[in-house]
DNA sequence: CTATGAACCTGACAGC
DNA sequence: TGCTGTCAGGTTCATA
């Protein structure tokens, strides 16, 4: 499940399923799951054991769970993880990659992910419990402590393109493929707009958007087109309904009626309204 | 520093 | 039915 709406559904079921519970054991089903712990499978369960788990928090995509003695168990969930909460009693998933039972003998965390992008592992957290490997993925939108002025500075240092730097989890966090879309159709921007052309008001419109457009999708529960993104569980969100842009290839704008396009872009694919989102004409160097 | 493409995987779907 | 090609909410690494 992958973009912050998503992940933030997901934190929020943790929250309430998992906090205070103590590990009774971990069973890793595929080593690519854990493949980020440095010592392997073995380590992540003997890291796991024993420990009871703070409440979920997040920053971007990422989530991980306090668990004590300055370590956390981080996750994330690529493009096709899962974190349901189940009843031990639950046949397995097809794609169950690890388990953690807990001393109660009550629900059990699944990590379920067809196609093993993502992972978890246990490290060790800063001061502030932020895990280690995340020191260099910059807060999301939604964060209270989110820095606008560090935002704009470095946007409009990038010699880059404004949905490159959108998806750049260093500049701002928790953007995908889906919300960068819809937050430029919002802005009325291309998505091959250079970034240094970006006008401070401009750029912060499209951060407001960005932000009003995960805020309202994680409001119903985030974006789901199949049972691939659901929550811990297993219930999907709605907002698919509410795209404006994302999967819309020859549907009318709903500003202007223009067929949106959808174009090629680095390995996936952009959807914009070639009317609403034009790029300003190329001034001669 | 930036930009591109490929790699990592499995499954769904369209078209033949 | 079954094959082939394309596509999918992400990140990372290797090469220009």
């Amino acid at each position: 499940m992958p973009e912050l709406p998503e992940v933030e559904v997901v934190r929020r079921g943790l929250a309430r399923w998992v906090t205070g519970r103590t590990v009774a054991e971990a069973q890793v089903l595929h080593p690519r799951a854990v493949r980020r712990q440095v010592g392997g499978a073995a380590d992540f369960a003997a890291q796991l054991v024993g420990r009871t788990l703070g409440a979920a928090e997040r920053r971007g995509k990422y989530l991980w769970l306090p668990a004590g003695d300055g370590l956390a168990m981080l996750g994330h969930l690529g493009m096709s993880g899962q974190l349901l909460v189940q009843e031990p009693e639950q046949p397995d998933e097809t794609h169950l990659r690890v388990r953690l039972r807990f001393t109660d003998g009550r629900r059990e965390l699944r990590f379920v992910d067809q196609r093993t992008f993502g992972h978890l592992a246990v490290e060790e957290a800063d001061p502030d419990g932020l895990p280690a490997s995340l020191a260099h993925i910059a807060r999301d939108p939604l964060d209270p402590l989110f820095d606008e002025q560090r935002f704009f500075t470095e946007l409009r240092a990038k010699r880059t393109t404004v949905k490159r730097a959108l998806l750049d989890q260093t500049l701002v966090s928790g953007v995908g493929n889906i919300y960068a879309d819809e937050a430029l159709w919002r802005s009325k921007l291309h998505y091959e707009r250079p970034t240094a052309t970006l006008t401070r008001p401009l750029a912060a419109t499209l951060l407001g958007n960005a932000r009003e457009v995960m805020t309202a999708a994680l409001a119903v529960g985030g974006t789901s087109f199949d049972s691939l993104y659901v929550n811990v569980n297993g219930e999907s969100g709605y907002f698919s309904r509410s795209l404006d842009a994302y999967g819309r290839e020859g549907e009318p704008c709903y500003r202007c009626a223009t067929p949106i396009r959808r174009a090629a872009w680095m390995n996936r694919s952009s959807y914009f309204c070639p009317r609403c989102q034009r790029l300003p004409r190329q001034r001669a160097a």
